[in-house]
DNA sequence: TCTATATATTTGTACCTACAACTATTGTAA
DNA sequence: TTACAATAGTTGTAGGTACAAATATATAGA
């Protein structure tokens, strides 16, 4: 128990420290992939949230900082005024891209001292605690 | 990689639930687990700090918090003044006691899609990842 | 239509965290 | 002894997070 959050805690952390140097956070950056899934279709704030690890109540805040980063739009909902749409802009899938060609080796390098079946494993008895 | 994170989280999430029926948070619980392990011994902040998982920055403030709570009392070293000590109160003993007989049960039920074989296995994993 | 309820988001508050700058104390070397 | 570096802790600031209360809009029923 004590070990996973460990270990948890570490990923966070260097994952954090990598993003960082590229001027957004860890759930900042999770945003960003959320609405890249989208291809093109906004998602609005409560999807978003659903598909976040974290809560709602940051959802808006998060957001605004990724506006203030032009890495993501704004927009009312034509249809129903209550809903707002997000989406990611080219700055913000350019940003994306570019972190996931370095993401891949932070990856390696994390996940290093499993091997591909340990690997395996790992992730099969983790995804059964969800 | 997402997997571990949300499995960490998700940990996280509950047992902050969970310590907070107590009126404190997880961060303090490992504080005050910390202190108990000292065994009477006073522990002064870089020790705290070196066994928690997070950054000194905080130690000070959340230190403050668990004596807000008489969970924990403060003093200066008189050998070195620059250091302080910190230890647990009797007040703070009980309370882990008490929380220690119910975060079993909290611990079984978290990780109870897993047989015993398995949650041995996925220890041992996590653990050459540290 | 008017009212109540549900939905979608925002805002306030308190706490946690990272990083950097700062203060206080101690140790050391010219 | 005086100056400088090292150690120990604190504080400021800018995020991030949880929870609850507030706002705005939409929907449904009398």
């Amino acid at each position: 128990m004590v070990t996973a959050l460990r270990v948890g805690n570490q990923f966070n952390e260097e994952l954090n420290q990598f993003v960082k140097t590229y001027g957004i956070s860890l759930p900042q950056f999770n945003v960003l992939r959320i609405l890249r899934g989208q291809k093109g279709t906004p998602a609005n704030l409560s999807t978003i949230n659903q598909r976040m690890i974290h809560k709602m109540s940051n959802t808006t805040r998060l957001v605004d900082k990724l506006i203030e980063k032009t890495l993501v739009q704004r927009r009312i909902c034509a249809q129903n005024r209550r809903k707002i749409e997000i989406f990611i802009t080219e700055a913000g899938l350019l940003l994306l891209s570019d972190i996931d060609h370095q993401l891949n080796e932070k990856e390696k390098q994390l996940t290093n001292p499993l091997n591909e079946k340990e690997k395996e494993k790992l992730i099969a008895l983790l995804s059964t605690l969800i």
